[in-house]
DNA sequence: TTGATTGTTCGACTTTTTCGAACTAACGAA
DNA sequence: TTCGTTAGTTCGAAAAAGTCGAACAATCAA
C-alpha cells in the first residue's frame, strides 16, 4: 500500500471541505465518526461496495476532513476536528448539529 | 422560459446544501450574494461562459440555497438566509464567515 | 419590425463516480 | 513456511455529471 497523503492545515481548502461533505455516504461517515470517535473502514457499515467506500475516505483525506493511520491490517480514521476548528472556527462542528438537526426531522431508522 | 422550481425550507436536504456550496464557483456566487445583496445572473462576474453559470444557479436553486425571480429581462437571486437559519441554525452564516476567513487568509486579487 | 440584452436549452465532449474483479498487506494457525 | 482469513486498494469499463459554444426564447426600446 502506497504512502497516504494528508495536506497540511494551510492548504485546506474550504470548497473542497465542503464538497467532501456534500455526499449523502461521506456526511454519514462524519457523523458516525463525530459520535463514535475513530474506527476502521470495515465499521462505518455504509451501503456502498468497499471500493467505493475507499473512494469516498480518499475524497475526504485529500479534502483534509479525516486522518487514516495503519495499525496492523486495519486502516483506523478520524475527523480532524480540532485542526478544523482552528482553522474554520464552528464550521465542522455547526454542520454535524446541522446533520443531527435533519435526523431528528427525519426519523428514517 | 419554464416555471423555475424552487423546493419548500423542509424538502432541503443538508448534503444538497453543502454540494452546492462545495464548488469553487458556486461558494463565490454565495459569497456575493451575501455581501452585495440580491444581483442578476449578469452581475455575479463569474469566471464561467453563462451556460456553465446558469447551470450552477440551477444547482444552487435545487438545493435550497437561492432563489429566483424574474424582474423583466433579468434574473433575480437572492440567497435564502433568514429561511436556512430557521432549519439550520447557524450554517450558513457560518460557512459564508469561513469563506471569509480563506479569502483573508489568501490575499489573491 | 429590428436590434440589444438577458438568460436557458441543446448537443458533443470531458471528467467524475460507481462497482466488480483482481491484487496487496498483515496476521494467526498448523 | 504455507495456507487461510480479514482489511483495503487499484484497475478497467460503464454510467452519471460537468463544461461550453451555438442556437433559441423573452423582454424592452427605438
Amino acid at each position: 500500500m502506497r504512502v497516504i497523503h494528508h495536506p497540511d492545515i494551510h492548504e485546506i481548502a474550504l470548497a473542497n471541505l465542503l464538497y467532501a461533505l456534500g455526499d449523502p455516504v461521506r456526511l454519514a461517515i462524519a457523523q458516525r465518526l463525530a459520535c463514535e470517535g475513530d474506527l476502521p473502514c470495515c465499521e462505518l457499515d455504509v451501503s456502498v461496495p468497499k471500493s467505493t467506500l475507499s473512494h469516498h475516505l480518499r475524497i475526504m483525506r485529500e479534502a483534509g476532513l479525516l486522518y487514516c493511520r495503519k495499525e496492523g491490517t486495519q486502516h483506523i480514521n478520524s475527523l480532524r476536528r480540532a485542526e478544523l476548528e482552528s482553522r474554520f472556527p464552528g464550521l465542522l462542528e455547526n454542520i454535524l448539529q446541522a446533520a443531527q438537526v435533519e435526523d431528528a426531522a427525519t426519523p428514517s431508522a
